[in-house]
DNA sequence: AATGGGACCTGCGCGC
DNA sequence: TGCGCGCAGGTCCCAT
């Protein structure tokens, strides 16, 4: 459930604390997670490296160091990163220079870590969409046409748009009052305006409240992120519809778990 | 080429 | 009570 908002929470506190730190000891609990280098180099070349800059993409959190090389982290489904730490309860720890420890958990080992020298060349990288707040309306409703996939399916395409989830993708139909089964390339130009309005405006106020923490999402400081309590349909299934009181629906949308209010969203 | 489903994982909640 | 099953969803991979 990490999502933009969530990696975006987690990298603005990163930089607070982790900065010009020097990594002095890892602790692998878990080796699974490390998919790259080996086990033994991917320690051998951390230890001694100073963090230089904390960066996202999309959905993925980039620790570039002073060796030149970055330390990638995907969180995928049930990753954390907590500050300070434990390392009896973690998968990783990274010892810091001030004493500190940096937790990766991850309850589902899904989560990967990398320690590459050129992140931007990660396969995975090369073939993400643009994140939402790199395009205009007009590149968006271009992005659109011919395109018959389901909406839904769309925005979560990280090829096609990289950052939104299913979590937000729910909320921002719900919000643009679209119905996450229209073939997008028959979105009216209004509905389109208003689908690229509400992407941008619900990423940036759960953002601003830290994240939706509805499963493991927790901050950097182990605290939850606030903005599940605005969800509208997300998690919803038979509840009133918060605008109209229709009980909201769930589909299976792509092999996903799809709310939405049916009366709302046409 | 675009789409669909399974795999990767663990823990929770449900029904019998 | 206890067990087995389905489900949660980000991404990759393979099949169609």
């Amino acid at each position: 459930m990490p999502e933009l908002p969530e990696v975006e929470t987690i990298k603005n506190a990163l930089k607070k604390v982790v900065l010009s730190q020097k990594i002095v000891d890892v602790v692998v609990n878990n080796p699974k997670v490390i998919k790259e280098p080996s086990v033994k180099e991917f320690v051998k070349d951390l230890e001694g490296a100073t963090i230089t800059d904390v960066l996202r993409k999309a959905k993925l959190l980039i620790l570039e160091l002073s060796n030149a090389k970055s330390l990638c982290i995907h969180l995928k489904l049930t990753g954390q990163l907590i500050y300070p730490g434990n390392p009896s309860l973690s998968r990783i720890s990274f010892k810091l220079s001030n004493g500190n420890f940096l937790d990766f958990r991850d309850q589902r080992l899904l989560g990967e870590l990398r320690l590459v020298k050129d992140w931007r060349s990660l396969k995975f990288i090369q073939e993400l969409g643009p994140q939402p707040f790199e395009i205009t309306f007009g590149e968006f409703k271009k992005m659109l046409e011919n395109k018959k996939t389901p909406i839904k399916i769309l925005l979560m395409d990280q090829t096609f748009i990289s950052g939104i989830g299913n979590l937000y993708a729910a909320e921002i139909l719900f919000r643009a009052g679209i119905h996450p089964k229209r073939a997008a390339y028959l979105l009216l130009d209004k509905e389109k305006e208003v689908l690229f309005k509400e992407m941008l405006a619900t990423l940036k106020e759960a953002i601003a409240h830290k994240g939706s923490s509805v499963d493991q999402y927790v901050q950097l400081s182990g605290e939850p992120g606030e903005y599940a309590k605005y969800h509208k349909v997300y998690g919803r299934e038979n509840l009133p519809c918060l605008v109209c009181k229709t009980p909201i629906k769930r589909i299976s949308l792509g092999g996903r778990g799809t709310y939405f209010c049916p009366k709302c969203q046409k």
